[in-house]
DNA sequence: CCACTTCTTGAACGCACTGTCAAGAAGTTG
DNA sequence: CAACTTCTTGACAGTGCGTTCAAGAAGTGG
């Protein structure tokens, strides 16, 4: 007997793709599903049926921005000099708000909208501000034994600290016309960690 | 001839107070002028004829905020240590988060949720962005004129890195169950401020 | 106390939103 | 090809929104 139906018209990861560029962009309540239909050309009814209502599908968006800034940890824990590393990931904040502003990042986005009201969305925001933390963390570590950074530091502080001013550089950006004037703030965190050049390093 | 008519049932203050309250806590588009009602006891009605429409509340109401961030920001550059106030500051937002979860600060609220689209909102955020800006670098220079912190500090570049600090932990903190697990990143962060005990301090 | 002005009130309007549904389109399998 | 299943489509209901407005209430100055 005949069990399958008409399969899907859209491809799953370009509709929560779709979604999720939004979402981003505009926020949760501020986007309607007459703007997701606009921005990925699937009708609201069919949305329903496959993924349930309109928290469902900007869950699965934020679940895939969560991914993504667990592989962006890892890549920032990667092998190698980390300073430049990190630096180039502020930076490069400051730089994403001068090209593209409105955007910021998602998970602060969602959590200055949503959160704590949101528990659902919270654990999302909280597993991706988990994964930064814990990559910038084992980074630094890592930087502390190769004698990058000095060796008093608390590397799991000086990540806490570097995932807040992130989270505000973002925040703050918004409000300038040029986010590039809070490029020293940058350097002015990361200038401390540096191991002097005349200071012991322990290995090589 | 009689010119003046029926007087007004509602204080000014009190109104732009309390809807300040509320756009606070829910934001923009989550506040509905019903709310407003309800908060203050002011019927849309009168609030129309009184402010015009729902921005133009929402902007005095950010107005109020933005006086009230600049006198904090002259209070942090007043007489005595710096350091110890700048703290208190940075930790005050941890234990706010802690004691009232989902407030944060209303002009990162305000950056993250309506800028840079929204361009008069945009102005009080910068103003007030700017105020804590100025009022943390002036606070600084003082405190390196009296050998509170380190003589070859970039008070500019740590002011810019306070205050994205700042908005961070404002942001940070809401997907924290106890967000005095963020207090260790303050203190990495005025660490290096700090003169050494035997270094050499110009006065006094 | 009366003429006049302004404010308050609650209903109402137009609109946009989320979510639903029935009918038709488009596949798949025996 | 025929039976069957699933998806798509566009219209629609229900709700809540910002905003307006006419009528009555409440003061004020002469």
């Amino acid at each position: 007997m005949p069990r399958t139906g008409r399969p899907r018209s859209f491809d799953d990861d370009q509709v929560i793709g779709g979604a999720l560029e939004i979402f981003w962009r505009h926020g949760y309540a501020a986007t309607s599903l007459r703007d997701l239909k606009g921005g990925i050309g699937v009708l609201p009814g069919s949305l329903y049926a496959a993924y349930g209502d309109k928290h469902a599908i900007f869950l699965r968006a934020l679940g895939r921005y969560v991914d993504a800034s667990r592989e962006q940890a890892d890549g920032i824990a990667a092998e190698g000099p980390v300073l430049p590393r990190v630096r180039e990931l502020l930076l490069g904040v400051l730089e994403a708000a001068r090209a593209e502003p409105g955007r910021g990042c998602m998970l602060g986005n969602t959590a200055a909208e949503l959160l704590p009201r949101d528990e659902a969305a919270g654990r999302l925001v909280h597993d991706g501000f988990g994964a930064l933390e814990s990559g910038l963390e084992r980074a630094l570590d890592a930087a502390r034994r190769s004698g990058e950074v000095r060796p008093d530091i608390d590397c799991g502080a000086q990540a806490r600290l570097l995932l807040a001013l992130m989270q505000g550089l973002h925040v703050v950006a918004r409000a300038e016309a040029d986010p590039r004037r809070l490029a020293d703030a940058v350097d002015a965190a990361l200038a401390p960690l540096t191991a002097r050049p005349g200071s012991d390093h322990p290995d090589r």
